[in-house]
DNA sequence: CGAGTACTTGAGACGCCTCAAAAAGGGTGG
DNA sequence: CCACCCTTTTTGAGGCGTCTCAAGTACTCG
């Protein structure tokens, strides 16, 4: 349980400073905005590359954050944690994605973020991002476009969370992520990643972890999927799209 | 059933332009920034005042906006609806605030927006406050502010459905409408506004109108709440906020 | 006073939870 | 490659919280 200091500045490498525009997450997610508005990115405000084992904290409720991460490999994400231990999985950051793009404009979380898989992410300085903000108005476009849709996912859960039974919940997050890594290019024939285990799927859905497994193994008893070791194959979207109704 | 136009500008009073420095709800919420960054608030966006009856739809899933309202008086909440008709109340705006800030950054929202009571609002054009953000950046700011709290917002009641019982969401819900009115200076002595229905409350708790009836009169029974016709006393605090207890 | 809306109460059902223990999987070192 | 450990998943039995249906009561407002 021992934790990398999440803003070691020793522990950021700075070897290989591959440019936005050639690096391989560069047409993902955030990024592409970077690599479209600022041709020399990451320069001036990236500080290096910085990797993370699995289910390690990058920052917590009481950090002060002085620095963003962008995925550039691997999954990360946020939740929220009460004194008595209950977790509440906020949202899932992919390759390209910025770890927690409000950071850029109001430094005291009020949530915690950890990577999900072993990860490798992009720093950047977030007053340098700041100010970059101000001077590029299209940059700054960006941004907000990112946290708003955040914004407009969190409402989907919302809806979710308060008015979904289990099976549609469920339904609805593998479709979520599906059509996430297919948004993003990262989905390969019909297969795609899934390293959340029941217990995350729970505290995402809010739901518990013995009822997470007995509505999967319903989904695949049905051959609606299936899943092996880290990854999903939708076997019948249809049928799946059809559970998760309702939504709009 | 029938609904005012929600943009039909014949229906816009003009008389009475009050600015905003002099204004009751001057001082509260959103418009605090207007009369602080803009000497001669609400000009030049302005576009005259609203009057819903309750229960009237300001926009829908499918309006394109073009106004933005702020309430002057009464209160408004925004909601998402499912094609069989379940309802998720995702958020109230009391006097002072705007009722869907993000609309000011996109223009196709995801939700609707309803009159919880009789309702008045200033009513502004969107494109000349977006092109106000693009040349005072402290007013950007105030609003990416509060588009940002909203998130946060989102993210405590992502924790409370997904993680708390009953019980502890009506306790939460209850406490966050009081602070909400403190903070505005809405609250008079000990007794705060509370014009929700009981189906209301259960479609933003993510719960039935019976529970919800059952778990007040629990709240009743047990001297912690006292309340009537619109309006709610909060008998121990402390108790409330034991039940409450859990989050951070 | 009547009509509609909101709230209360009861009985029974169901979805999801709790507790518990066993099985399966995955990683590590010998 | 096997033995071991730790994590994750499966399965069962029973209980609780919340839902559904339904009918009756109390508001509220014209």
């Amino acid at each position: 349980m021992s934790e990398p200091s999440p803003s070691g500045s020793e522990k950021i490498a700075h070897e290989e400073e591959t440019p936005c525009r050639s690096c391989k997450v560069g047409r993902l997610g955030f990024c592409r905005f970077f690599k479209d508005v600022l041709p020399d990115a990451p320069a001036p405000f990236y500080m290096g590359r910085q990797s993370f084992l699995r289910r390690r904290t990058l920052y917590t409720q009481s950090s002060s954050i002085k620095h963003i991460h962008v995925v550039r490999e691997g999954w990360a994400f946020r939740y929220m944690l009460s004194q008595d231990g209950r977790r509440q999985i906020l949202s899932y950051q992919l390759p390209g994605e910025i770890i927690s793009p409000s950071f850029l404009f109001s430094s005291q979380p009020q949530f915690a973020g950890q990577s999900l898989t072993k990860l490798e992410t992009c720093v950047f300085d977030v007053e340098l991002i700041r100010r970059e903000c101000q001077q590029d108005p299209s940059f700054l476009d960006h941004v907000i476009a990112t946290c708003l849709s955040e914004k407009e996912d969190y409402e989907m859960r919302l809806f979710e969370l308060g008015r979904c039974r289990a099976e549609e919940r469920l339904a609805r997050l593998i479709l979520y992520l599906e059509s996430k890594q297919e948004s993003m290019d990262l989905k390969a024939n019909d297969r795609i990643q899934f390293p959340l285990t029941q217990q995350d799927i729970a505290d995402t859905l809010g739901l518990t972890q013995v009822h997470v497994s007995r509505v999967l193994r319903e989904f695949r008893e049905r051959e609606l999927i299936l899943s092996r070791q880290g990854f999903l194959e939708i076997k019948d979207a249809n049928a799946l799209r059809e559970l998760a109704t309702g939504s709009l």
